[in-house]
DNA sequence: CGGTATTTTGAGTATCGTCAAGGCCAGTGG
DNA sequence: CCACTGGCCTTGACGATACTCAAAATACCG
């Protein structure tokens, strides 16, 4: 299967900028063993344990990544946006399974025609390194949030790092009469795993915030942010507020490796 | 400054392991570019925003990574063992400032030399690549345990990363009659930001695992392990806990880049 | 040995976890 | 169209846990 535009110029990957960035002929090659998958919501694509045989782009939708615990918990460890890659690379087996939030569009490609790529071409064992550290970095914020002691500032810092993950991917950010709105992917349950806290007090925790005037909570998954300074004053972080407020939004480039 | 053992081969890194098993030549080139650096505890070497021209290797001691927040407050948000690597490469500034947690030795290189390196060697780009996906599983496991909602399974989750981690690492674990100690390599204050708890609640937490039995407090910073099935239950990840005691112990082994 | 920083303890309050019940919404079947 | 159902979110009440502030004890260092 390959993926030809109108004037057949290789176009799966336009909407991924980095891969989009590379040489021609390193994307056909890359288009001749990739292949686009539709997940629909709640499809499990990768178990932690069993080797993974795929390397994966998000195209479309949020994808989230979780352990399972031996009881049958299962534990959020973060979220994949377009643009972001899953699956190991030459070593051992996936730590966590991956599962569709939303409906999404995943290029999938065979792990050993991928890590052949990859030893031959620089530019894309460059992209992929780059990649990962973006990734550490992004899990090291995650870090920063978790570690606040209180789960309104826990939440509070949550819904800033959605904000950065979100600005460039469609759908996920809006506005109403001119504040920033962001959707919330994961249910409340699964938002409890992620900050370490119960479902019940993430709920209050919302409300909590509602009420204090810096969201209003127009669907449990829909969101305004009324003032993002109080909320990176109450996530402990008045840098990312700053952040938030003061970059322009390059709308057109998705899945960029820069961090936000 | 080259590194050359009494028989003329390069010893410089032979502590680390997966540095030793580098070609020679490569091992050469990394020998004339790199320079030993003792570090004094408490010694800031890596401040964030101002990027750093130095990609370095742990070879002696613990450093800890933390991210300084405007307002002055500090948040360890990792350690770093001998093995590890520190410092971005190609892109940005560092997101975090590293300091020394005990003495420590490191190995510098000049960042542009290094890349130079990573771009013309195959060896040394997979090795960074595999490192650094080695750090994404850590930082998630960091989340892991820190989305645990009590102080006491978070901690008790901190003892046994501090195990994994020090497995192969001199003067960090020990045994008492019989049974595992533990060093504990940052404060009270430090282990709270990073727990996401006050320092008096950690006290708390110590001093509870030390009612139940599951651990001994030698000093502030010296624990006897008594159950390690107890405290990876406490922890909520009841695999760790076989991990630790079926495993076997190769010492001679340092850091490596399988994870523990 | 004294002085300082760190750790621990204590008491009171705020927050959070827990259990239980109720509400909202979408899908199902009468 | 409506009642029913099940999943998810919310609310309430209560006990457990953790934060706060203060003070004491311990460890550390010269």
């Amino acid at each position: 299967m390959t993926f030809l535009d109108a004037t057949n110029r290789l176009c799966a990957f336009s909407m991924i900028a980095d891969l989009a960035e590379l040489p021609h002929d390193l994307r056909e090659a890359l288009n001749k063993i990739c292949q686009l998958r539709h997940l629909r919501q709640g499809q499990v694509i990768a178990h932690p344990g069993e080797p993974h045989d795929l390397v994966g782009f998000v195209a479309e939708g949020i994808l989230r990544m979780q352990k399972t615990l031996p009881d049958g918990r299962q534990h959020v460890v973060g979220l994949l946006v377009p643009g972001d890659v899953y699956g190991r690379v030459f070593d051992g087996a996936m730590q966590f399974s991956i599962e569709a939030a939303t409906e999404a569009k995943v290029f999938v490609f065979p792990r050993h025609a991928f890590e052949a790529l990859l030893s031959a071409s620089p530019a894309l064992d460059r992209l992929m390194l780059l990649h990962f550290l973006t990734e550490i970095d992004r899990t090291r914020d995650w870090m920063v949030i978790l570690s606040n002691p209180k789960v309104r500032g826990r939440l509070a810092g949550f819904l800033m790092m959605l904000c950065t993950r979100f600005r460039n991917i469609e759908g996920m950010l809006g506005s109403m009469n001119g504040m920033l709105t962001v959707s919330i992917p994961i249910s409340r349950a699964d938002l409890a795993h992620l900050l370490g806290a119960r479902a019940e007090s993430i709920s209050r925790a919302f409300h909590a915030l509602a009420d204090d005037g810096m969201i209003d909570i127009i669907r449990p998954d829909l969101v305004v942010l009324r003032s993002i300074e109080d909320l990176a004053d109450e996530a402990g972080e008045p840098e990312m507020g700053e952040a938030i407020l003061t970059e322009d939004l390059p709308s057109h480039r998705i899945g960029s490796l820069r961090r936000l």
